[in-house]
DNA sequence: GATGAATGAGACTTCATTCAT
DNA sequence: AATGAATGAAGTCTCATTCAT
């Protein structure tokens, strides 16, 4: 019965990432111990490696996993017939994602990542392969500037970095300081995008 | 002869924190050795245990050094005169700062530190005093609003955090992608700036 | 029915037994793992368990299977009526037998039991008895001696040692060099026992 | 000063090579762990990783100092004006050696090298390299026979072999029952060669 | 002040074995 | 009888730190 054992294999994957990232939040990648993830998971020492081939591919997972859903909603964050609403609507999104608490926990992981990833090969990937679902995006402002719908002044590569770094930014400055008061960052963070947007000559 | 010795101490100090530097940046904070360090410096293992308490202690070092120069334009960023004027020369100065190739090197140790601010108290400490530089900035643009010179609608404080977010965001982004192209992002995170400081009502 | 039980028990142990034969001929003793040999047998890892105490008990199977065949020839290596041809007949079944590739294979099995056996007492006792069934041969040449048929100078035990050495050296020399001319060194072994059989003086 | 310092790093090689071998010497060589090691050699778990890399490396050092010494005699077994003499005193030399209580208790880890070294690729090439320099005593063989000092029919490669076995199967014996008789062994070991030194027409 | 060999706690991982199903 | 997930003891190795010289 392979359904069963998938089903089983899944739920330990599960149950091990999710240790893991609750060790990780707690104490970043490296001072986390193969045993706090598995205490934390209740399971034996060597349980996870019938899951997994070392601590790194638990890392590994955890941030390919932090980044799919990442991914697919930065994938489409213009895409669509009317890119400033979907920029707006994606906007949104995104920060009800970050106002979760549970979330919040989670973007420290995410950081850790960042970090990680800047000398280890396979975490720069997964990073890479997140940075590249932006590429729709830009291809979509820059339709956007072609159909007027966007100010045609506004350079579309780096404008939807400035966005990313909107975020990327904020999910940093949230870490160091859990009361930051998201709805207002929100506000003006949407008031920066609609105020770029609105432009008509280039600085 | 306690001068010449301070001096020798200051010196040996600043030998260890820039080997320090050069080994984080290629390996990270974690994955470097004191090994590596008293290589790259020329000295021997025992040798930074006469200067620094600990592999911490030297990590900690680095960070303060790293946001001491940050946080010294982070403080007037928008204190002086004319704030626009400010905040813009602010924003320059800034660019042109990432723009150097060995400061892009030196920037990756930020983002180390970022992520073991997150669970290592006195680095918390450290990047909470470069915060902390901001208040007066905030301030500042509360006073500009207050006088006119921003919009009424501005909102001092998230404010601040956005302008802040627009350079962290590219900080990491460099890190991932050394060969994005600075020139333009420049020049729409001015332009986003710009647009914020024109704007009539809140979005 | 215990017949059948007894017949499935044996089938079981035979395919246990070939399976780490198989498993020990590539990677040696140590470096097999019981997952290693249940996955060569098509079994699960709990399987062997109830067959085997352990995997010692498995190695010492392994060994005395090994040696009982070698034993039986070994036994009447030099009994009969004619020692002289019931030796050379010996040397020549043994050649044949170290011809065989299969066989070949299994010897490097031999020479992981002949380390193994230095220091695991189970092992020597297995060892120790296979050495014990050249008693007889010793005895034989000894008779041999007596009846004229060997020289007189000739010393029986240490003349059986010194046929045993011939065929072990090339043992362990063919294993190390499977190509190594089997033909070739049995015409000089045979050529040198029938030289010691020959010789009228003592050297 | 180097001087000093490469005294120092050689003998604590030898104070660790030497350790390892008795702890081979009791337990073989995957029973051994590094704490036994460290422990005979009365150093800490960390020490001996500052002369060798890994325990493989420890075992393979182990093996290439045991076949260096064999190699330089086995190198010149039987070269010399007079090749016959030259095997005598060869293998007189050879005998003493093993008649060393010492040395007897070092051979059992050449056994457990033999074994070793069919799965391991660097051990392999240790005792290839041994083999290897039994080349010229093969040469040196051929040359006497067409000489006239070896017996025309005699086949230089096998014989050397059969010279060889006669040393390796008696190493075996001897570390299965120390008690064996080496005089008694060696006598007849030596009337083998000679008489197969003296046959006139192949058996 | 400097050296660098030594320390030893502790990390990750393996694998023979068990046992609930 | 068989399964295979889980166990956990034990092994190898790393590396920040110490201290005799």
């Amino acid at each position: 019965m392979p359904k069963l054992s998938d089903e089983h294999r899944d739920r330990r994957r599960r149950q091990i990432l999710d240790a893991a990232m609750a060790c990780f939040d707690r104490h970043g990648l490296h001072a986390t111990t193969t045993d706090e993830i598995v205490a934390e998971a209740g399971l034996s020492a060597g349980a996870i490696y019938r899951y997994f081939d070392s601590k790194d591919a638990i890392i590994e997972a955890v941030a390919a996993e932090r980044h799919a859903r990442e991914r697919s909603l930065l994938a489409d964050a213009l895409v669509g017939n009317d890119p400033r609403a979907s920029l707006r609507s994606f906007l949104e999104r995104y920060f009800d994602w970050l106002a979760d608490p549970d979330e919040q926990r989670r973007r420290r992981v995410n950081v850790y990542v960042w970090a990680e990833s800047l000398h280890n090969a396979r975490l720069a990937r997964v990073v890479a392969a997140g940075l590249a679902s932006l590429d729709p995006s830009v291809e979509a402002a820059r339709a956007a500037v072609r159909a007027g719908a966007f100010p045609p002044v506004l350079d579309a590569e780096p404008f939807v970095r400035v966005v990313l770094a909107l975020l990327q930014g904020f999910v940093l400055q949230q870490c160091w300081d859990p009361t930051v008061d998201l709805q207002r960052y929100r506000a003006t963070a949407l008031a920066t995008v609609d105020a770029l947007l609105s432009v008509t000559t280039e600085a």
